[in-house]
RNA sequence: GCCGCGGUGGCGGAACUGGUUUACGCGUACGACUCAAAAUCGUAUAGGAGCAAUCCUGUGUGGGUUCGAAUCCCACCCGCGGCACCA
C-alpha cells in the first residue's frame, strides 16, 4: 500500500475519546449567571420509545447542535439541554402487552436514547436532564394544575367529548385527526362525560395577537390562527312567533350584508330552544312547547337519527344536507319583518356561535344545497362586479333587493346594516372562536395524577401544595377499564384519602393528565432542574428565559406549541414569570424520507445511527444530515450519498499532513469568502450550502502546493460545529491545548474578499456568447470597447446593427442587435 | 372545497434583491496505481447536431412583461402538508 498517511482517519477511535473529554471538562455546560450574553437553544424533547431513534430523528438535533456550538465559539453562554417527554400512551400500551411496568421500560428506553445522542457528539448539558415521569418533575406539573385551578382556569364539566374506544380514554380536540384518534387511528365516538378542562379559550385573543411578536414560520402561525379561528360579526335577534307569545332568538353571522337574502333559520338539533319546544325541558330564555308544534314526532325522529351519527358519517355526508321544519313557529327577519320558516338540521353545529344560523341560500354553499333540496326561496342580494351571477355567490359584491342598502358594496353594507340593527337593539357586536377548551383528563395510568380530592361533605377540593406530589402508585394492572374511569380507580390505597378540610374519608380523582400538560412547561424547568422548593427559581428563569431558538417538527403546531404559549401567558398573569412568549424563534426541520416514504419503524425503512456510526462515524452522519438538502424541507436519505461526506472528512484529515506552517504569505481570498459564507449560512439555516462551501475550499487547498497551517486551522474551526470529533482531534493534534469550542469563531476581512478582476459576461440579445476577464469597476465605455473588439462578438455585430447596449457593472454587457 | 409549500440533469440539490442554469455531492464512463480487486487519484458527464470551432433546445404546461425570466404577472396540470359543515 502506497498510503503515505501516518494515521488514517479512524472515527471509531477518536469519537469516543472526545465525547468523554467534553463530558469530563464540562465543555458544553451552561453557566448560571455568567456575564456573557445568554443563548437558550432548545430541541423539542424526545419521547423515549423502546425503538430508539433513527437517523431521521437526528436531523433536527444536528441543526440545533451546530447552532449551539457556533454560539459557544462566538462567546455566548449557551444553554442547550435535553430531557424526556416520558409519560404517555405508547409506553403504557407496551406495558399492557408485556406486563412490564412503564416506569421500568421507560427508564430503559431513556438509557438507550441517551446513549445514541451521546454517541452523536451532541453538546448537551447533561446535568440538566429531566424526565416528566419522575415525581421531582410531575410534582410541579401538579402544582401548575393547582395554580390554574385556583385561577379558575381548570374546571370539571360534563360535555360532549371525543372518546377513543381502543385507547379507552377521552381525547382533546387537537388529538382527533379527521374523526380518528391521533395515536391509534380508531374512529372516535362522541360521549357525554364529565371531564377536566383548561380554559384556553379565554386566552384566544392573546394567543392570536401575540403571534406578531414571535419569529416563527408563517406556516405554523397560520395553522394556529386557523385553529383559534376568530370570527368577528354580529348577533342578530330574530323574533319567533310562537302560539300567542313572542320571544327572541339570537343568531351569529359575519355576513350582515346578506340579511335581506335570509329566507329561513336553522337550529342545531341540540339547540336549547329545540329541547324546550320538543322535550319540554325548562329553559329561562324559551317557553315550553305545548301542543302547538304540529310535527313533534317527525322532529324527535330526526334528532334521534342525527345523534346516532358518528363523526365519520357526518363528515361523509358533508354534501348531503338533511333537516326538518319546525311546523307551528315562524321567525321574523328584523330588517324587513318578513315571516320565514324555522328548520332543524345537523349541518348547524351546537358548539359554535349561538347554535342557530340565518340561512342565505343565494350566498352560502350549504344553505344553497339545503334550500334546493327542500324547495326554499332563494333571493339574490349580492351581485358580483363585472360577472354574471352564479349561485351560490359567496364573495363580496354590490347589494340588491336590499331596500335602502341597494347599491352599497358588501363591506360598507355590513357595517351599515349592523349599525341599523344595533341602534334598534336588534343586534350586538360579537366574536366567536373555533378553539375549544383543552380537555386534559385521561382515563389512563401512565400520566401525572390530577391533584383533586372529592369529599362527600366538602365537595371537590384541591390537594394542598405541601402534599404534592400525588404519587403515581406502582401497580400491576394498568389496563384501562373503558368504563369512564382509569386504572387508578381500582387501587384502593390510592383512591382512599383523608379530606384535606374535614379529615373524613374522601376519594382522589383517578384520572391522569394529558402528557401535553407535562410538556407545556418543561422549558422552564431546564433553567433550574433540581429545585425542590420551586418549579424554577425566579432569578434563574429571568436569566435564561425565554428560549431564543426552538427546533422541532411541525406536527406540534396546534398542540404542544399552542399549549406552551397558553401556559406561558397564564404564568405571566399569575406573576410567576415576566415574559409573554416562550419561544422567540422557531424552526421546523424537514422530514427525512427513504425509498419514497417517511422514515419510520412501521414502514420498515429506518437507518439506525448505530449502523452509520460503525460504518462512517458520527461526524459523517452529522454532515450528511445537513448536506441532504435545505434544512426546512423534506428530503430523501440516500444510502450511497452518505459516502460523499465520509470522503470529504478523509480529505480534511489527509490535508493535515500537507499543510506547512509558513507565515506571511498573501491572505487566502477563498478562505475569507468561505468564512463569510459559512458564518452567514449557518445563521440562516443553510447548512447544506455552508458545507458545500467548505468542500470547495478543501478541494482547492488540496490542489495547492503548500497550504498554510494558519488557514487550515481556520477551516477546522469552521468545520467544528458540524463535525466536532474530527475537528477537535485535528485541533489538539496540532498542539492546541484547549477545546476548539473554547476558541473564537473565525472572522473575515471584506477587503480581502473584494475581487480585483471579474468575469464579464457578454451577451448578444440576452444570450451568452463570450466572457472576458476585466478589472473590477470597469466603466461602461471601456467594457463596450473590449466587448466589441472580441472576434466572437464581431461576428454578430458586423452583420447586424447595434440597437442598444445594456451594462450591469462587474457582471455583464448585453448587446442588442 | 379552502389555506400553505413545492415541481431545475440518471439521483439529492445549487443559483444573492431578474443577469453565465445545473455549484457541491452521489451515480455512471474512461484512465492512472495494482498480479487483481477495493480504496485513492485524474478526466468527462443536461439533451440534440457536428471531426471540430460552433450552433440549436432546455428549470411542470401554455401565454405575457423585459435587452434579458428558474426568479415577476395570468391561466392550468401534478406532488406534499394542514384545515375541513365554524355561519
Amino acid at each position: 500500500m502506497k498510503n503515505n498517511l501516518k494515521k488514517p482517519y479512524n472515527p471509531q477511535k477518536i469519537e469516543k475519546k472526545w465525547q468523554n473529554f467534553w463530558n469530563k471538562n464540562n465543555t458544553f455546560k451552561a453557566q448560571d449567571f455568567s456575564k456573557k450574553k445568554k443563548f437558550y437553544c432548545l430541541d423539542m424533547f424526545p419521547y423515549p420509545s423502546g425503538e430508539g431513534l433513527h437517523v431521521g430523528h437526528f436531523r433536527g438535533y444536528t441543526f440545533s447542535d451546530i447552532i449551539a456550538k457556533k454560539r459557544l465559539m462566538e462567546g455566548y453562554n449557551v444553554l442547550h439541554p435535553i430531557g424526556w417527554d416520558a409519560f404517555g400512551l405508547p409506553a403504557e400500551n407496551f406495558a399492557i402487552k408485556t406486563g412490564i411496568n412503564p416506569a421500568v421500560s421507560t427508564k430503559k428506553a431513556i438509557k438507550n436514547i441517551k446513549n445514541q445522542l451521546f454517541l452523536a457528539g451532541f453538546g448537551y448539558d447533561w446535568d440538566r436532564e429531566i424526565a416528566t415521569c419522575l415525581p421531582d418533575y410531575y410534582k410541579w406539573t401538579q402544582w401548575m394544575f393547582l395554580k390554574l385551578y385556583k385561577a379558575g382556569l381548570a374546571y370539571k364539566k360534563k360535555a360532549p367529548v371525543n372518546f377513543c374506544s381502543s385507547c379507552k380514554t377521552v381525547l382533546a380536540r387537537e388529538q382527533v385527526i379527521n374523526g380518528r384518534c391521533e395515536r391509534c387511528n380508531t374512529q372516535v365516538e362522541k360521549k357525554f362525560l364529565e371531564q377536566w378542562f383548561f380554559k384556553i379559550t379565554s386566552y384566544a385573543d392573546r394567543l392570536l395577537d401575540d403571534l406578531d411578536l414571535i419569529d416563527w414560520p408563517e406556516k405554523i402561525k397560520t395553522m394556529q390562527k386557523n385553529w383559534i379561528g376568530r370570527s368577528e360579526g354580529i348577533e342578530i335577534i330574530f323574533e319567533i312567533d310562537f302560539f300567542d307569545s313572542r320571544f327572541n332568538l339570537p343568531v351569529f353571522t359575519t355576513r350582515a350584508d346578506t340579511l335581506f337574502g335570509c329566507t329561513y333559520l336553522v337550529l342545531a338539533p341540540e339547540h336549547p330552544l329545540v329541547e324546550s319546544l320538543i322535550k319540554g325541558k325548562k329553559n329561562s330564555s324559551f317557553p315550553l312547547g305545548k301542543s302547538t308544534i304540529e310535527n313533534k314526532k317527525e322532529i324527535e325522529k330526526y334528532i334521534e337519527k342525527a345523534k346516532s351519527k358518528t363523526e365519520i358519517e357526518r363528515l361523509a355526508e358533508e354534501k348531503e344536507k338533511t333537516g326538518v321544519e319546525v311546523k307551528g313557529i315562524k321567525a321574523i327577519n328584523p330588517v324587513n319583518n318578513k315571516e320565514i320558516p324555522v328548520f332543524i338540521a345537523d349541518y348547524v353545529l351546537p358548539e359554535y356561535g349561538t347554535g342557530a344560523i340565518m340561512a342565505v341560500p343565494a350566498h352560502d354553499q350549504r344553505d344553497f344545497l339545503f334550500a334546493n333540496k327542500y324547495g326554499l326561496e332563494i333571493i339574490e342580494t349580492i351581485k358580483p362586479i363585472n360577472e354574471t351571477s352564479v349561485f351560490p355567490f359567496e364573495e363580496d359584491g354590490i347589494l340588491t333587493n336590499s331596500g335602502v342598502f341597494n347599491g352599497m358594496d358588501s363591506s360598507k353594507a355590513r357595517k351599515e346594516i349592523a349599525n341599523y340593527l344595533i341602534k334598534r337593539n336588534l343586534a350586538k357586536e360579537s366574536v366567536y372562536y373555533k378553539i375549544r377548551d383543552w380537555l386534559i383528563s385521561r382515563q389512563r395510568y401512565w400520566g401525572a395524577p390530577i391533584p383533586i380530592i372529592y369529599c362527600q361533605k366538602c365537595g371537590e377540593l384541591p390537594v394542598k401544595e405541601k402534599d404534592l406530589p400525588v404519587l403515581l402508585p406502582k401497580i400491576k394492572d394498568f389496563k384501562p377499564t373503558g368504563k369512564g374511569k382509569g386504572p387508578l380507580a381500582k387501587v384502593k390505597s390510592f383512591v382512599e384519602v383523608n379530606c384535606p378540610k374535614c379529615n373524613s374519608l374522601a376519594q382522589r380523582e383517578t384520572d391522569t393528565m394529558d402528557t401535553f400538560v407535562c410538556s407545556s412547561w418543561y422549558f422552564l424547568r431546564y433553567a433550574d432542574p433540581v429545585n425542590s422548593k420551586e418549579f424554577a427559581s425566579k432569578k434563574k428563569i429571568k436569566h435564561w428565559l425565554p428560549v431564543d431558538f426552538y427546533i422541532g417538527g411541525a406536527e406540534h403546531a396546534v398542540m404542544h406549541l399552542l399549549y406552551s404559549r397558553f401556559f406561558t401567558k397564564v404564568l405571566k398573569d399569575l406573576k410567576l414569570i415576566d415574559f409573554d412568549e416562550p419561544f422567540l424563534k422557531l424552526f421546523n426541520q424537514g422530514t427525512v424520507y427513504r425509498q419514497g416514504v417517511k422514515m419510520s419503524k412501521s414502514k420498515g425503512n429506518v437507518v439506525t445511527p448505530a449502523y452509520i456510526f460503525e460504518q462512517f462515524g458520527a461526524d459523517t452522519m452529522r454532515l450528511y444530515e445537513i448536506f441532504m438538502g435545505p434544512a426546512d424541507q423534506a428530503t430523501e436519505w440516500s444510502d450511497k450519498g452518505v459516502v460523499g461526506c465520509y470522503r470529504f472528512l478523509n480529505k480534511v484529515w489527509k490535508l493535515r499532513e500537507k499543510v506547512k506552517s509558513k507565515n506571511n504569505q498573501k491572505p487566502n481570498q477563498q478562505l475569507h469568502k468561505t468564512i463569510k459564507k459559512v458564518t452567514e449560512d449557518i445563521e440562516h439555516f443553510r447548512f447544506n450550502t455552508a458545507l458545500s462551501a467548505l468542500m470547495i475550499l478543501i478541494n482547492q487547498m488540496e490542489k495547492e502546493k503548500e497550504p498554510a497551517l494558519s488557514d487550515y486551522q481556520l477551516v477546522i474551526k469552521l468545520l467544528a460545529p458540524m463535525a466536532p470529533h474530527i475537528s477537535e482531534e485535528i485541533w489538539q493534534s496540532l498542539g492546541n491545548k484547549q477545546s476548539i469550542f473554547l476558541e473564537e469563531w473565525p472572522s473575515y476581512d471584506e477587503k480581502i474578499i473584494k475581487e480585483e478582476k471579474v468575469i464579464l459576461i457578454i451577451q448578444i440579445n440576452g444570450k451568452v456568447r463570450d466572457k472576458i476577464e476585466v478589472e473590477a469597476g470597469i466603466s461602461k465605455t471601456d467594457a463596450e470597447k473590449k466587448a466589441l473588439a472580441r472576434e466572437k462578438i464581431k461576428k454578430w455585430t458586423e452583420k447586424n446593427k447595434i440597437k442598444k447596449i445594456i451594462f450591469i457593472p462587474d457582471k455583464l454587457i448585453n448587446i442588442v442587435v
